[in-house]
DNA sequence: ATGCCTACTATTGTTAACAATCTATGATCG
DNA sequence: CGATCATAGATTGTTAACAATAGTAGGCAT
């Protein structure tokens, strides 16, 4: 589901095993609001998006019911349902949350990972290295290339309710955080050493030196994206001081390069 | 299949806040589950459980949904849906998720909490060993007010991610585990020290140690309840070997007080 | 007797109509 | 002139009937 790869251009029914119409409207809607087709705060109307996508009300309940539990989507009862606009200290609570379970994955892989796991990890890195040989120009790829190398460190930890969570849970949230704030890849060889020294750490067994690199190889990407931000905001709007708790902030953020990339985490810039 | 008997003592409008059918029932479905009515493994048939509960099939189906993303039940299209079975590995698992969430939620705890907060956490702490010093006896207000104080430091977090993930999502999956494995309260005073630990390390600010308590706080209950585990498994089975992937495990597994306790985690017993 | 095929039943997926609730517009009153 | 209330429209919640799928039981042929 989140294979780069795999991931359908477009078209319905390319997708493997939807078997139901609310499947297919829920990924859809899902890749409607993603890729901000659908942008934050749109009001969601049952009737509209019913013939919309030429369906009846039922399954499209149903589908969006599944959106709201990925947090995609905002119902109140009786009222109605918004795609979900996201504020700069709620995608700092994700970099925390993101912290506490990516470093659990990365220890828990560099006990569990398999060979081939690994070797597959390392492929994705070469892949990623020489797209960034390309250097800009495409930062989708290398943000997808970024997503896939966490998913598989998730993955590796074979911990199903951790790949649940975090992968399905709160994949596309990531997504969604990424084109609502516009993060461009700003300098990913960082990111690449970060990578590097911990599927090193995974090869070599280190479960606490993986955990404890993906730990600061997150944390150093939340600082890092709320110090753009912090820039942009007194660029703009110099009166501001704090992040505002509702920021509609369309400000670009740069310093993700997609996923996670960081300063080098120890040398002051 | 279902105790007739058992559900009318949860009258319908007790919870605060239920608008909608949906809801109600959902809540009801919840308890059920969570309290044994439903055993594990039960097959949900719409039809029965629609007249059962007095409304449509609509909202039933609704609240199937989210009973699927609370993970307490498990679909399968154009098939039906059975209340989850649990396994020991998937409980270790959960443990692992809640290790990384938890000793996240200390950490932050330890620099955004309230004086109140803390005041109230404390007020936990007392009536907890209050309730301690009858003994036994009610172990079922212990599982609660334990749960209450981790409950409370995930408040104390401040974040709001981090509350929905862990007292929204994993909360009731919590206490299905509890009930399933029938974990009793054995020795919760050596929980009672690690929780007035973890309330001084984060009334001190000292927000590393709060984390690291925590973090050993939920490990070695972990490793308390796969011991026991272990132990009852091969005091029935001598033959068997690992935790069966899916164990339907009836055996009452003992090391649990409720919530968390855990050995002291250095004094071997 | 056993294996496969077929029809049947029960359950799930879907649809459309009905009822209850909320928002907005406009009229009335202070 | 402003505010409050009422009414109207639209939208969500709910229901019941219809369609499609999967499991099951029985018969038939080998």
């Amino acid at each position: 589901m989140i294979d780069p790869a795999v991931t359908p251009l477009d078209n319905d029914t390319d997708l493997p095993a939807v078997r139901t119409l609310a499947e297919r409207v829920f990924h859809q809607l899902q890749r409607a609001i993603v890729r901000g087709e659908l942008p934050p705060g749109t009001r969601i109307t049952e009737p509209e998006l019913s013939t919309r996508y030429g369906i009846s009300r039922g399954p499209l309940r149903e589908a969006m019911r599944r959106l709201e539990t990925y947090r995609l989507i905002e119902r109140v009862p009786h009222v109605g349902a918004r795609v979900v606009k996201l504020s700069m200290d709620e995608l700092l609570e994700l970099f925390d949350v993101r912290e506490a379970l990516e470093s659990m994955a990365a220890r828990l892989a560099a006990s569990a990972m398999t060979v081939e796991e690994i070797a597959g990890l390392r492929e994705v890195l070469a892949v990623h290295e020489r797209q960034n040989d390309l250097d800009s120009g495409e930062a989708y790829y290398q943000r997808e290339g970024d997503l896939d190398f966490h998913y598989r460190i998730v993955q590796g930890s074979h911990n199903r309710m951790l790949m649940t969570i975090l992968c399905d849970d709160l994949y596309y949230l990531v997504r969604l955080y990424r084109t609502q704030f516009s993060a461009s890849g700003a300098r990913p060889h960082r990111a690449f050493v970060e990578h590097h020294r911990i599927v090193d750490a995974i090869e070599a067994g280190d479960a606490e030196l993986a955990e404890l690199l993906m730990r600061r190889h997150v944390s150093a990407s939340r600082e890092n994206v709320a110090a753009s931000y912090a820039l942009a905001l007194d660029g703009e709007l110099p009166g501001v001081q704090d992040a505002a708790p509702t920021a509609d902030a369309r400000a670009p953020v740069s310093g993700e390069s997609g996923e996670i990339n960081d300063r080098d985490s120890r040398s002051p810039q």
